[in-house]
DNA sequence: CACCATGTTCCTTG
DNA sequence: CCAAGGAACATGGT
């Protein structure tokens, strides 16, 4: 369930759940997701260790650790991958079908699971080190952005899932920060001028700030078993009738109305990957009026 | 059976 | 060496 919105707020969910808490034994039921940390290691890294931060970068969960003595902090990094979850549950609860990583805290497990096994819990810190700026932070302008575009070949769309570029960004919210930005998808990067990017630079900052604006107000209970799991993405909040259908635009809207012109949305794919558009509201050269 | 899925990484091709 | 495209990873839903 994983772009930096979703993160985040399960960031902000599991930070009081998860400080001062104490690993008391570490479960590896799926050794691939630790890739490259062995579950050896991994134990031995955790075992005894207490929870000091809960943080993130891009899409990726940070756990600072402090081991028993007076050893340094220690860096846990967690992704989500397409299917991943992380919550608390009680002890005595039976183990998900899917259970990556069980860390027994005492009561409670903290739980890592994932249908699909894309996901990562890792001492390897590598990933974390190439991504490009925080969208919501001051490090990310419209000026070393437009700089950065400016010699891409690449639709823009692409780019934008490019986590060197910009952290973050994954294939729904590109989606739906190009069409508020009133930017075709096709697009090269380097043929869009300043102001272009600076409509997608703030479309980005403002469709990510609403989506945790959102998230924020979904009761969650990743325990996971009704339709309030903390899947605010898209799909699985509401009652069945499309609370989501009011948030995200463009996204998996194939032929539904657009809503700002009603005409049909797109679909097509780019690199592998299912790209939404209002062909109408994203022409070359829309000059948005923010009126419609 | 077919095709689709929120992500990343590796391999091939140019 | 770099860029771009595709496959792989693994499981489930429709």
């Amino acid at each position: 369930m994983p772009e930096l919105p979703e993160v985040e707020v399960l960031v902000r969910h599991l930070r009081p759940q998860l400080r001062n808490k104490i690993i008391r034994a570490v479960q590896v039921k799926r050794p691939r997701v630790l890739r490259p940390t062995s579950p050896q290691r991994l134990q031995r890294a955790l075992r005894g260790s207490k929870f000091i931060a809960v943080s993130r970068r891009g899409k990726y969960l940070l756990f600072q650790l402090q081991p028993p003595g007076k050893a340094a902090p220690r860096l846990l990094v967690g992704h989500l991958g397409m299917t991943g979850r992380m919550y608390l549950a009680p002890s005595q609860n039976p183990l998900p079908k899917h259970a990556a990583v069980v860390l027994s805290l005492g009561s409670d497990n903290f739980i890592f699971e994932d249908t699909r096994y894309f996901g990562r819990f890792t001492l390897d810190v590598r990933a974390i080190q190439k991504l490009g700026p925080e969208p919501l932070s001051e490090e990310f302008s419209a000026e070393d952005f437009a700089q950065a575009l400016k010699r891409c070949e690449q639709s823009i769309k692409i780019k934008l899932l490019d986590q060197s570029l910009v952290a973050g960004i994954g294939n729904i919210y590109a989606s739906e920060a190009l069409f508020r930005a009133g930017i075709g998808p096709r697009t090269k990067a380097r043929r869009l001028n300043f102001e272009q990017v600076q409509q997608l630079w703030g479309a980005i900052r403002e469709v990510i700030a609403e989506a945790i604006r959102f998230g924020s107000t979904v009761p969650l209970s990743y325990a996971g078993t009704g339709w309030e799991d903390g899947l605010f993405y898209f799909g699985s909040v509401g009652d069945g009738r499309g609370f989501y259908q009011e948030r995200l635009q463009v996204y998996d809207r194939a032929n539904l109305p657009c809503v700002v012109c009603g005409n049909g949305i797109k679909r097509f794919v780019q690199a592998g990957r299912s790209t939404f558009y209002c062909p109408h509201c994203q022409r070359r050269k829309t000059a948005k009026t923010g009126l419609d």
